[in-house]
DNA sequence: GCCAACGTTGGC
DNA sequence: GCCAACGTTGGC
């Protein structure tokens, strides 16, 4: 692919889903599913792309934060959780002609030694105009540019 | 648990 | 297509 990579926060309710998931599951890679926002879909379907780098934000913790990096690894199919009766993302309009909501695969790259918080990242100038720390901010997919993520990599370190 | 900020639904 | 009511998200 000739585009340059993307760049992403994803966030996740631990108790849903969380690092700890990931990390254990076979290969470190999972599928990503259960997006039900249209805003999120369209971005998860029409610019998330295989290679792309991903920031995986914890939400409703105390304190939320930034855990670790993600790549994705496949990108966007059909999300078959809304076709499952059972599932608490099924959605009866949701058929396989026509599958309205849509999951990637991504892999677990780095887990950060620390959680980096809201508080933390606010302090950061590069940061301001974050989506992820705009108030009322409610997007599971948010875009990322190139500098905000190298200067959350380099905070992770620190 | 509170509540602000959204997104979705549905009557009209 | 408007918009009030309702449901959900998510930091605190």
């Amino acid at each position: 692919r000739l585009a340059p990579m993307n760049h992403w926060v994803f966030k996740t309710v631990p108790d849903d889903f969380s690092i700890d998931v990931l990390a254990r599951a076979p290969g470190k890679k999972t599928r990503w599913y259960g997006v039900r926002n249209y805003q999120a879909r369209n971005l998860l379907r029409d610019e998330v792309h295989k290679g792309d780098l991903v920031l995986l934000y914890h939400s409703s913790t105390v304190p939320s934060g930034i855990v670790g990096i993600c790549e994705v690894v496949r990108a966007a199919y059909a999300d078959d959780s809304a076709f499952d009766p059972a599932s608490p993302y099924f959605d009866p309009k949701a058929t396989a002609a026509d599958p309205r909501w849509f999951m990637v695969e991504i892999r677990l790259k780095e887990r950060f030694a620390r959680l980096l918080t809201l508080e933390e990242l606010r302090m950061v100038k590069v940061l301001h105009d974050m989506e992820l720390l705009r108030r009322g901010s409610r997007l599971s997919i948010q875009p990322v540019t190139l500098r905000q993520f190298n200067a959350i990599v380099a905070l992770a370190k620190k």
